[in-house]
DNA sequence: CCGGCCGGTTGATCCAGATCAAATTGGTCA
DNA sequence: TGACCAATTTGATCTGGATCAACCGGCCGG
């Protein structure tokens, strides 16, 4: 688990790179959607293309926080270890999310991929620099922040005071909606992550996890399928989740 | 419970107010310790100074995010409410701390005044037309709400792996932390919160926290006292924090 | 084609913390 | 001073979700 070294590639960014952040799929959803062409250039000049398999780390808590990161393919496990092996997973990113914002110097959570990954990798003293001359994009850099401030503070509405049957509905809605951000609006929600994933992320155990799915499909809520769900009842999944 | 109106203080800022913030006890744990004389003036005329009440509200998740605030005195309490009435408390603000960052035109979440709480209050629309042209200040409030969101991922970790035990001590040794940070020393740690808005920050019941406080003081860890509790076993209280 | 393995499901039982129900304390006001 | 009210503590019991334990099914390597 984790440690695994990754894979740069495009060397030579002056050359492989060039127009690579023009091409970016998800540059509107990304931090980079703030940009014009110059900046953007300027961007691309200092960052670095990574790619990721399926559980390899991007970066672990503790470590000293030498590189920010913008997801553009995949989707990423970000979670907290207690000493005894307890874990919390404190959020799914996926492309467009803006990685490694911390107030220290050292990174107070882990990342890794959940499957396979793209980022955009920035050293923290290129971007730090980059962001300095820039009033504009330090406030988009803000928004995504708050944003994901928002986020946590749901989520500790969610572990703090929902039902298991609650946690799992709201993860589902929630989830789709993200998808759907990000322009993937199939029926079927796809779960690239695995139970214990979305376990560590409810504060649940994975048994519990499994019965509720079993029983949202019990009472036809969803169908269960390989590499997600297909919701039949969103308006009861909505309900359940809103309280 | 919330919605009481509340009193602001000093109708003419220009004369009234002048010099407050240079004068400002917190200024420089919160935001305004990024500014210089000339910016502090102007920060000066956009904001207000009011006072409030114990349990009189801030703001109420929902509302128009009319106005960002900075406390400079007092306790407040941050929360989010289920339909249903259930409540979880994302955060204690203590003097320094900003209030009111939401990526969305209303608030998120709901404050009010634990004890009798000063604050001063800036409309967001002054506040972004003031940050723009402030790249540095900018810079300031990114670390605050960084920090924010860091103590958010930490809570999520408490939420849904501690134990009720632990969730106690944590918290116990977190508070302290936060008014040793604002300069509160005292060897007694100050709860002016009540019993039920911990239970509702560490999503416990009121008595489950109070059933666990009573066994600490009982195996020596503390003394409970009105208004606080004194930790007489520092080490014990850390360990638990700790996992 | 088979066997083992891994992720997921299902079943049986347990228990930490919730719920229900009284006391007890402490502060406030007449 | 005393009656009252709200907050807190304490006690008894219950239960949602955890834990412990099989079992299942799909996939991969031989």
């Amino acid at each position: 688990m984790g440690g695994i070294m990754i894979r740069t590639i495009s060397p030579n960014p002056n050359r492989a790179n060039f127009g690579r952040c023009s091409a970016c799929a998800v540059r509107s959803l990304s931090i980079c959607g703030a940009l014009d062409q110059a900046d953007l250039g300027e961007f691309e000049r200092i960052s670095r293309h990574a790619h990721l398999e399926a559980n390899e780390a991007l970066f672990t808590a503790g470590q000293v926080a030498a590189a920010v990161h913008s997801l553009t393919v995949g989707v990423a496990r970000l979670y907290k270890l207690l000493p005894d092996g307890r874990r919390q997973v404190i959020g799914f990113a996926l492309p467009g999310d803006f990685l490694g914002v911390s107030p220290a110097d050292r990174y107070n959570f882990s990342a890794d991929a959940v499957d396979a990954v793209s980022v955009c990798r920035l050293s923290r003293e290129a971007f730090t620099h980059f962001i300095e001359q820039r009033p504009h994009f330090l406030m988009r850099i803000n928004e995504f922040v708050s944003r994901e401030l928002m986020l946590a503070q749901e989520q500790m509405l969610l572990l703090g005071r929902r039902t298991a049957e609650e946690k799992v509905a709201a993860f589902l809605v929630g989830w789709r909606e993200r998808l759907a951000h990000i322009g993937d609006n199939r029926q079927t929600i796809s779960l690239p992550m695995s139970r214990q994933d979305i376990a560590d992320y409810l504060g649940l155990t994975i048994e519990t996890v499994s019965r509720t799915l079993t029983r949202f499909e019990r009472e036809k809520m969803l169908v269960i399928v390989t590499g997600g769900v297909r919701l039949l009842d969103t308006d009861r999944a909505e309900a359940l989740a809103a309280a």
